[in-house]
DNA sequence: TTGAAAGCGCTAACAA
DNA sequence: TTGTTAGCGCTTTCAA
């Protein structure tokens, strides 16, 4: 029980015994090949000794340092932070660590991470982020280690990824407001430059459109407004716009346009209908309560960490391109 | 500028230049000692090769892995998700890396967590979580890295810490209560282990009522509620206990507080008061906003890295049971 | 200013 | 079943 006296090593624990290091460290990884006797005596000295291996020096001699390392835009953001607690409880499930890094989405940070992350040499990497240029890209790939992509970025088959079908879930809601003869559907998105804003949710709500043979109004998307203050300013254009329902790509921008809509008189969902994406709690602390798309988010976190443990150990992935269902969560922001 | 080629070594680099490995690592390293027409032909060669010094293998040869263990009840929870971003932002700034575990706030996962962390050979780590057994605090110390407790745990004196003066907090916020003639003001607390809870926040309540002269009525107590709904069902017990304000410990509990009684058609803050501790975006998004404690959750987690890495560099730390300012953020929920 | 050489603590052939 | 022996890629004295 003392084990103060400055970390034992192998080969102390060899010594103790007088046994090879070889021995001792077939004990420590379960081979086999170790006679019971044997085995017991080592495991005694160990407890005696109070050894534990250095994960380090195992990491340089066996090249797997049962590190993994997430990239996320901001661990302070709960769609984010729940991915990564699927991610975590995963990763300890199957023995391995994370090594956390924000990058704010941006690419600068995504680049530095990485370039880390390969020094530590990590065994495997989950990206996550709304974006993912042809740079970062490359020096993920280089890094060597396999990689896959957690609800955000939806990568066009350039790498593993687990999502929701994004086009699929802003058709849907889009089309269910049309059929409602609320032909004038705001759109609100994230930043320019998100692929899966641009790509996906842009194009779902496109489709709807189309659909219902109405036509495309530009001045009923709103893009670039994050988080809660953003969206309580946008409501004034939204009802300038006499938009009778809104899409929008998250729930703090929708709760501010909820909550500033309603400040200045407006009903909802009388007035106005809102719908936003994620499902976080927000929704259900607003009044009233916010109907949202749910996506599966430990789910994804989970999901996706499960891939990269498979990928790591060379196994068979079957699809790698992985869409998990979403489910709309239809509560008092909706008719 | 093709690092396709299998990993290149110190001594790739070395044998490049056709100087020695030592050199090498103190071009690398930015030793002053190697004349500049050298560092820049090594430079030159480690662009070439697209060289990156392996992680592990310097940290096994100099015993330092610039990795920093941070220990979380649930980055999910926005409070110390907060902290975290408030530390990974610090630990970046001094060129470590993260290795996160969440724990629920458990003692056996704290072990887990501990033993995984020393194995690694972290350089030190910041403790985040309600409680911190004497077995966990000793399991702490046998790692032999300096430890930081951030924001949560108050150790008393036993080891480094970063808080806000919880007592002082409560005790501000009942006697404010107090001396609108509230006599009846319901405490809500987290679970019953807490130290934090038990020891700093209840005493602080305590002193409040015996300043202004009030008994203590343990039936104004309510313990082990936590998260929004947990709040929306303690809110028949806190109307029925005639309570004419609420303080409770966190913000999300306060939120279903809040709504559940609206719902129930009190008003607030002319029926019941209510105000919380945290000040997460949740207090913004509530109808009417909550009142709230401040606790400055970036700059706890920022100074409580910054004091890491001085004691990790052996430097002076002045005084190292750090509280900084809370304030009071007074909103529509009390008057 | 530079190099030689000895580890850091462990894994993993290969032998025995 | 066990031991021997090379490394893994780097830092760090100690000499030169």
């Amino acid at each position: 029980m003392d084990e103060q006296k400055k970390n034992a090593t192998i080969y102390d624990v060899a010594a103790a015994v007088g046994v090879s290091l070889a021995t001792v460290s077939r004990v420590v990884n379960g081979s086999d090949s170790v006679r019971p006797a044997t085995r017991d005596k080592v495991l005694a000295a160990i407890e005696e000794l109070g050894y534990q291996p250095n994960a380090v020096a195992r990491g340089l001699a066996s090249k797997k340092t049962t590190t993994v390392g997430v990239v996320i835009p901001d661990i302070t953001n709960l769609f984010y932070s729940e991915l990564t607690r699927g991610i975590d409880d995963i990763a300890r499930m199957y023995q391995y660590d994370v090594l956390l890094t924000n990058t704010d989405d941006e690419e600068e940070q995504a680049m530095t991470a990485i370039k880390n992350l390969a020094q530590k040499q990590v065994d495997g990497i989950i990206y996550m982020g709304t974006k993912l240029s042809e740079k970062v890209l490359s020096a993920v790939r280089a890094t060597g280690v396999p990689v896959v992509l957690a609800g955000s970025v939806a990568g066009d088959g350039a790498l593993p990824s687990v999502n929701i079908d994004y086009t699929a879930a802003f058709q849907e809601i889009t089309t269910k407001f049309l059929n409602k003869n609320h032909s004038r559907v705001a759109l609100v998105l994230g930043s320019k430059d998100r692929t899966i804003d641009e790509k996906f949710r842009l194009e779902g709500y496109k489709k709807a459109l189309e659909e219902a043979g109405e036509s495309f109004d530009e001045s009923l998307v709103f893009t670039g407004a994050k988080g809660y203050a953003a969206g309580q300013k946008l409501a004034a254009q939204i009802i300038e716009q006499k938009a009778q329902a809104v899409v929008a790509y998250e729930d703090e921008v929708a709760l501010g346009i909820l909550n500033a809509v309603q400040d200045a008189g407006y009903k909802v969902p009388e007035d106005l209908e809102i719908i936003s994406s994620n499902n976080t709690t927000y929704t259900l602390v607003a009044r009233p309560e916010l109907s949202s798309i749910n996506q599966p988010k430990y789910d994804i976190g989970a999901v996706a960490m499960r891939m990269l443990t498979k990928l790591m150990n060379k196994e068979e992935v079957g699809e790698d391109q992985v869409k998990l269902p979403y489910t709309l969560v239809e509560r008092a922001s909706t008719m």
